[in-house]
DNA sequence: TTTCCACTCCCCAAAAACAGCGAGGCGGGT
DNA sequence: ACCCGCCTCGCTGTTTTTGGGGAGTGGAAA
């Protein structure tokens, strides 16, 4: 962590990656060389992590999706409406579970100090790139000044092989409610009834409903709730 | 257009960057150190541009804005899916109505080439970073593949900035909902209907219902759909 | 200690959503 | 020319959700 090292090798050598294989070892070779504890890329995602290539132990990674760690993870759920890259110092600890969850962290080997950079992709996808390690502040904030440039690229790149590897399984296109149904999800999401909905577009309820219908049919849904909020994941309608 | 130039120093500058003007003025410097027509941040919304710097003609904003343009851009539609930067060449220009945006476009001082960068952050935001140039395929080529890099990290700041300024309205509390109204909600989003949400976490239904209305309480919403699509968009829940 | 808040349970009538059946016009692409 | 998707409107009936009430526990904070 002494002198800055060159990472342009390393973003050399991501883009030209393609295989899951070489991007675990590339994360090694990261952390190697920035001579930090650990270095974590993961896809988050409500049911629990999709894909993820990390450093820490086995059994932390176990632990953590076991009990549903990321739904009370500080890092998570502040990077979440961030858009910065986030020193963990800078969240909120406060609370009880927060400090169990930290308590445990440290316990698995999690270094005290983390930037962990968020990462959002088309369809609501939701990404951290985190780097861990075990230091002091002052040290830990020499280390994010000098890296941080370098830290969003490797992010970005992460991301970009990620949802290349991982893209086989959402064959879903986006953008196939049409502009009414769009108009409609969007103005349900706002809270307006039907009713209101109707009157506000200018159509008949009946013809309102149809709206919601097709567009349910179309992201799947199971309801009118379920369609917004699969809408709202996937970015068609921003409320 | 020809040595690489050096542009930390403009990332400095945007870094320390606190003012509307000086994040315009910084735009037009990067276009000429880059030698290029156009450089473009805009961020898009499901309504129109919320905010934008631009270095496109007023004549053409105006009418970008006028004509609902952003609804039929190629660049927005194409990005919107995507993670990657996106050379304009690669999306898709057939289609009637993509042909007379262009046309209409070039007639405007838009220039034969672009690179967009699509940006997202927290609640569903999306904007791009946009360089455009009048030139030949490989002379683009080449610029875009030595500036690459640079141009993700521009982008980057220049989207932390916009959303600095602009963050003045949202200052909602989050994290308010205890843990088992966030079970509902989520549980909700996902498309369960209140019976099987009660059954899932071992409650009533009508317990189910106050922690409905106590969540929609606090939301400030006005139905339980509504409720769902605030507490994506603020994070609380993940879908 | 008292006061708050989270959690649990209950009733009821009205509104909304769901599920199914129709119909016709308009525009674009094969 | 045809088909397909989008937009618009109509009807009926069942199921679910909603928005008001009220009431009691336990734990945590003030």
């Amino acid at each position: 962590m002494g002198t800055k090292v060159d990472l342009n090798p390393v973003l050399e050598e991501l883009d030209g990656t393609s295989s899951l294989e070489d991007l675990e070892r590339i994360a090694i070779a990261i952390r190697n060389k920035l001579e930090i504890d650990h270095i974590i890329y993961h896809w988050v995602d409500g049911a629990g992590d999709q894909y993820g290539c990390t450093t820490y132990s086995g059994a932390w990674e176990e632990r953590y999706r076991e009990r549903n760690y990321h739904r009370i993870d500080p890092v998570i759920i502040g990077c979440f409406q961030r858009f910065h890259p986030v020193d963990w110092k800078t969240l909120d600890w406060s609370g009880k579970v927060s400090k169990a969850f930290l308590q445990d962290a440290l316990l698995h080997g999690v270094g005290n100090q983390g930037y962990s950079i968020p990462i959002r992709g088309p369809n609501g996808q939701f990404a951290l790139f985190t780097v861990n390690h075990s230091c002091d502040d002052e040290t830990w904030q020499e280390f994010t000044k000098t890296y941080g440039r370098d830290l969003i690229l490797i992010a970005h790149f992460f991301n970009r092989k990620a949802l290349e590897f991982e893209s086989g399984r959402q064959p879903e296109q986006s953008r196939m409610l049409s502009p009414r149904e769009l108009d409609a999800m969007t103005l349900l999401a706002l809270g307006y009834s039907r009713a209101q909905v109707a009157h506000s577009l200018s159509i008949s309820e009946h013809t309102l409903r149809v709206y919601i219908e097709s567009a349910r049919f179309k992201l799947g849904a199971l309801n009118t709730t379920h369609a917004i909020a699969t809408a709202m994941s996937r970015g068609l309608i921003v409320v």
